[in-house]
DNA sequence: TGTACATCAGTGAACGCGCGTTCACTGATGTAC
DNA sequence: TGTACATCAGTGAACGCGCGTTCACTGATGTAC
């Protein structure tokens, strides 16, 4: 055997992706590595890429490992749907706030500010849907992991899934329709159901974009559309 | 050893789902019989239940029999999947049908019909709606096999994937919107795009429906909905 | 009408793969005295 | 401040599973003479 001296960590480096060199026997937060991996996996491929084994190779770690911190493969896709989740929320929450509109908080039903009531609901009901198509468009993997398979139970209010305002996305929509009614811009008899009809339009264009007819649209195209959806939306409902 | 006498074509018949006993060296039909079986189990699961596998273990044929009849798994899934689209065709078409207005041709884009052509042309596009999401409830593995993963590539007139009026899902909505135009009750100019936008809506229903949000209503809670949402599209288009 | 032969549908056996999960272990960490 | 020890995070090896696919084969069918 000859002499030369291969330091492991550099020379291990060139696989892709790397496991990271580890010196002490303990990772330190192997949870939240797991969790990050399984993260990525699902933006990468969506919500069957979600591999155990796969996500401690990432981590650095043997495959065994992951039962200390996840009883199960099941277990961790579920942490990771929430983390899309909560994601999704970010992005409408942005779109929110880009439009304009102040943005709603968890914790008390706010009512509609003061001027311009009507425009800025609208604004705010236009804005999910654009945050939505967005995330759709711009983290593929991790929208069709949190919306594409199973959904969120209607009831539980699971702050893993929340965005800054503390609403996950369904909760989003619904705030927004409540102004809506709020500033007079829609009768209340139609309030009761109203974000299952918006949320359908709006999954749906989503669905399509990501590997539907509307796969080979550009952003423009599709924002063009959108519009043109939520406009069919707004005078619809 | 005793001797008790077992007709194996008997005896093996336990197994469900059964592999059919076959006197024959030659099966006869292969290429049938394995489709129909990768369409019970896009039936019984949607696409990714269709395994080539268990395919051939149905058709009572060793696994790479398959071969003589499918290039790869991927084709005989194609197969499948141009089956669910006809099937869906099919559903749409009854759908129609029942809405008591006459159903379109593929060979010749026919003028609206002569009395009534507006409510005639409003109960096709509900008709198309309806029998989506009535398809999306009743078939819900092989709508997923047709609709949720890849879609049917938009130039391809393939009729195995049409209705018996020879016109696929997707040119049943647009016939339905063509007749709209031509009663006079849509603009010309927002005639394009305009399956985009009614799709996207029901087909966003159709989803919540299967394992999203709307999972638990029943039927006639679906419908209800279902009709509020086309009343949205109707007067939103 | 009968025989020889080419075709090719289905067989039998095997492959490599990657997965989730279980077991008994080892060794680093932090706490009690 | 120092030592003994319990805890428990990560290791090493292995399991059974079912998949898609390849190979060389065998035997039923249909056609040519």
């Amino acid at each position: 055997m000859d002499a030369v001296h291969i330091d492991p960590a550099v020379s291990l480096d060139t696989a892709r992706p790397s496991p990271p060199p580890r010196s002490t026997y303990r990772h330190g937060d192997l949870r939240r590595a797991l969790l990050e991996a399984g993260i990525d996996l699902a933006r990468e491929g969506g919500p069957d890429a979600v591999v155990l084994r796969e996500a401690t190779r990432r981590a650095g770690v043997v495959p065994n490992a992951a039962y200390r911190h996840f009883g199960s493969r099941d277990a961790l896709l579920d942490a990771v749907r929430s983390a899309a989740l909560a994601a999704a929320a970010r992005a409408m929450e942005e779109a929110w706030r880009a439009a304009g509109a102040d943005l709603p908080r968890a914790s008390a039903r706010d009512g509609a500010p003061a001027g311009g009531a009507v425009a800025s609901a609208q604004a705010a009901v236009r804005a999910v849907g654009t945050g939505y198509l967005r995330f759709a468009r711009r983290e593929t993997g991790l929208f069709r992991t949190a919306f594409a398979t199973a959904a969120p139970p209607a009831g539980a209010r699971d702050p893993a899934r929340a965005g800054a305002s503390g609403l996950n996305p369904f909760e989003l929509l619904g705030t927004a329709l409540d102004r809506l009614v709020d500033a007079g811009a829609m009768p209340p008899e139609r309030r009761p159901g109203a974000e299952y009809l918006a949320w359908s339009a709006v999954h749906g264009m989503a669905m399509m974009a990501i590997d539907g007819p509307l796969r080979g649209l550009d952003d423009a195209q599709l924002d063009a559309l959108g519009q043109r959806l939520l406009d069919m939306v707004e005078r619809g409902l």
